[in-house]
DNA sequence: TAAAGACATTTTTTCGAAAATTTTTATGTT
DNA sequence: AACATAAAAATTTTCGAAAAAATGTCTTTA
């Protein structure tokens, strides 16, 4: 990761160890010491403090008064809330986003969709997924989709959600088979928003959501030994 | 404020000044300065910017990069997404909570709201209000309904919420003037809640919600200028 | 063998000060 | 007077170490 100069050194703590949680380098249920941290990352222990305190308060860490920090392990019932609540917000967020978004907000969309579009393409092409790029434009995508609603706390509430279900997946597929479905998902809302579809652009979210909760649960069950920590 | 032994001052500045930002002892605009904060509370510089990092998360502050924190001035935008997207949680909370929820959630409602019906009930005898204990009770209650959908994260989210929207009430109202409308309003919602009926109670937790939307965005509008900062 | 206690080790929390950065004030120039 | 520049002051960020607490080990006792 390439940071901006005169970023603080908390904040270049935040979004590696964040990075690290969602891609499972740090797996879960790993507690997490003060000096192997610092060992790992080369900060002192001051940023990095004040990162995992951030981390912990959207749920991508755990902590105890004086005992530390871990990350959080996988469970059944944690990923079903998380789809639960993703379900009541995102398909309202993108109705919403629909019915009020401006024209910009259709371009955002559209061009957002165009770039995650791109590296699937060229999956195709050359056989080979370039996942971290695919994950963060399909990270952006579905905040595009939700900032539409014009909400800060929306958008902030689904950001959470989507990086808590999101680690479940990236955990639990290194392998990425399910794309295809999501391709056609993406497809179809994309279509539905620039068609001022609102309903149907909320049901097609919501199915979208369906389908990725089906697929983490299953791979969860299989795995629940080895990965859950 | 009394605080259990061995509980970190980190923990307690966080409760102290989240509790100064609720009751606009540290009032909306005001900037944060490390040093006057030391002096205020007598805590180090480490346990208080743990503290402030919390509260920045849960957006009781805002912080810029190297520019310190502040308490966020009250708008009308800003007002109308807390309420809207609590109004979008808290009712289907409380429907799921009344299909999901077990006979002892029914027990924590009944007395949950027995403990505010308590306060008011002395306010009425002696003239006199005892606000921070009512508001104590009042938050209980309002989080004990969405605890029966039994979701952490919904818990989390309308905690998030109902503090920011608490905020407003509470700085733009000195004089608490409109409980009785909202003694109406808990009594409906608890009545609605024991006779099991879902979407009705869902229904009087979304008036609820308008009742007070209506009342802040009067006041606000009213005193825009003195305390908005 | 199990439980309890004492000691050593590791880890978290907190402090005080140094380093880096921003903001304010003062100074000089057009 | 307006603007830029430099110096000073204030503030935030970061470090390193001390203090406090939790964890683990070993011994003693029943």
């Amino acid at each position: 990761m390439e940071f901006a100069e005169g970023v603080t050194l908390a904040e270049k703590a935040y979004e590696t160890i964040r990075r690290d949680i969602l891609w499972g380098v740090l797996s879960p249920g790993m507690q997490l010491t003060g000096e192997s941290l610092k060992a790992r990352y080369k900060i002192g222990p001051t940023p990095i403090r004040e990162a995992l305190i951030r981390l912990t308060e959207i749920g991508l860490l755990q902590t105890e008064e004086r005992r530390g920090f871990r990350v959080p392990s996988l469970s059944y019932p944690d990923i079903n809330d998380i789809i639960a609540q993703r379900q009541l917000i995102e398909p309202e967020a993108v109705r919403k986003a629909v019915l009020n978004g401006s024209d910009e907000w259709e371009g955002h969309v559209l061009s957002a969709y165009h770039r995650m579009f791109r590296v699937e393409q060229a999956a195709e092409n050359s056989g080979v997924l370039e996942w971290e790029l695919w994950e963060e434009r399909h990270t952006d995508f579905h905040a595009v989709l939700i900032e539409g609603a014009g909400s800060p706390r929306l958008t902030r509430f689904h950001r959470i959600l989507y990086d808590q279900g999101n680690r479940y997946r990236r955990v639990l597929q290194p392998l990425v088979t399910q794309i295809d479905e999501a391709k056609n998902d993406h497809k179809k809302i994309v279509d539905l928003v620039m068609a001022r579809k609102a309903d149907e652009a909320a049901e097609a979210v919501d199915e979208h959501i369906s389908r990725l909760s089906i697929f983490v649960k299953n791979r969860l069950q299989a795995d629940v030994k080895e990965v859950v920590g």
